[in-house]
DNA sequence: ATAGTAATGATAATTATTACTGATTTGGAA
DNA sequence: TTCCAAATCAGTAATAATTATCATTACTAT
């Protein structure tokens, strides 16, 4: 269905995490899943948990609550908006579309929350990185990461 | 008009990074915002950066683009669907909403994007949280941050 | 002007995530 | 089965983004 699904072997420790992501409805940080996993096998280490979690979601079998950049982006705009993030690129854009304006009342009517806001956030590919190389190279292509060369 | 705002001391550097901000349409990070504030004031720190930006935004100044916890989250149902996020305990639950099957078609009409897929998360208040403190401190009540004890 | 508070710059510390390394496991072909 | 190359693992170091600390400076209101 996604994009980009491959097939992958499914190790004892992938077995496990994907069970308990499954078994789970707090969608849990990857700390959190390693802490439950190293119950059942301790000897785990933390990068398998990230690495199964990552490998796990490029295969389309669990789910990314934040697929965006590592770090925070910032806005000038106030009005409630909406972006598309190109995956390739990492650029994020304004988004021609008008706010969803009835839907934290539809929602408030069903959930017993106190609502503030919502957002909403498309994925695509821009035309820019969809034109400079229209296939794309199998591999993951979040290469948009900072350097932070602090001097 | 947001639930925190208050009135916020404008100093030499919160009006540039405002400015700034303002003019820019790209949704720029923390470190592209330093580097750009540093051309016309060269001894601001990366820290006044970071911190005024958290001061405008807590003041409605200025939006941030993802509102979100540090720590990315994993979520074992793979079908479409939306969350809803507690400000104050950090708690992600799903919402029981349809998914907005049409909006990923109608704005594929008006842009020149390949378009994957999209989120749509809300942001409140659990009845937990309202229940065991009406009255908010006043503080930013982002208080749920992890301890990585490594080891 | 002075006192008190808040903000700044410089830097250190923390946190989440990724990269590296050498050992181990895996699944397919002989 | 047995061998082998490739994938994956555990353990650890490194990186990147962000936050905290702290002494100094700048506002604000008496």
């Amino acid at each position: 269905m996604g994009p980009s699904e491959k097939k992958i072997r499914m190790t004892r420790q992938r077995q496990l995490i994907l069970n308990e992501l499954k078994k789970s409805r707090t969608h849990p940080a990857a700390d959190e899943i390693y802490q439950i996993v190293r119950r059942k096998l301790p000897h785990i280490s933390l990068g398998t948990v990230y690495r199964s979690l990552e490998i796990l979601s490029q295969a389309g079998m669990i789910g990314k609550l934040d697929p965006a950049s590592p770090e925070r982006r910032f806005d000038g705009r106030t009005d409630l908006h909406y972006h598309i993030r190109c995956q390739k690129c990492g650029k994020v854009e304004d988004v021609p579309l008008k706010p969803l304006s009835q839907i934290e009342a539809r929602l408030k009517k069903k959930i017993d929350y106190d609502i503030f806001g919502h957002n909403l956030e498309f994925c695509g590919l821009c035309p820019d990185c969809r034109n400079s190389s229209n296939k794309q190279t199998g591999r993951s292509n979040n290469n948009h990461r900072k350097q932070n060369k602090r001097k």
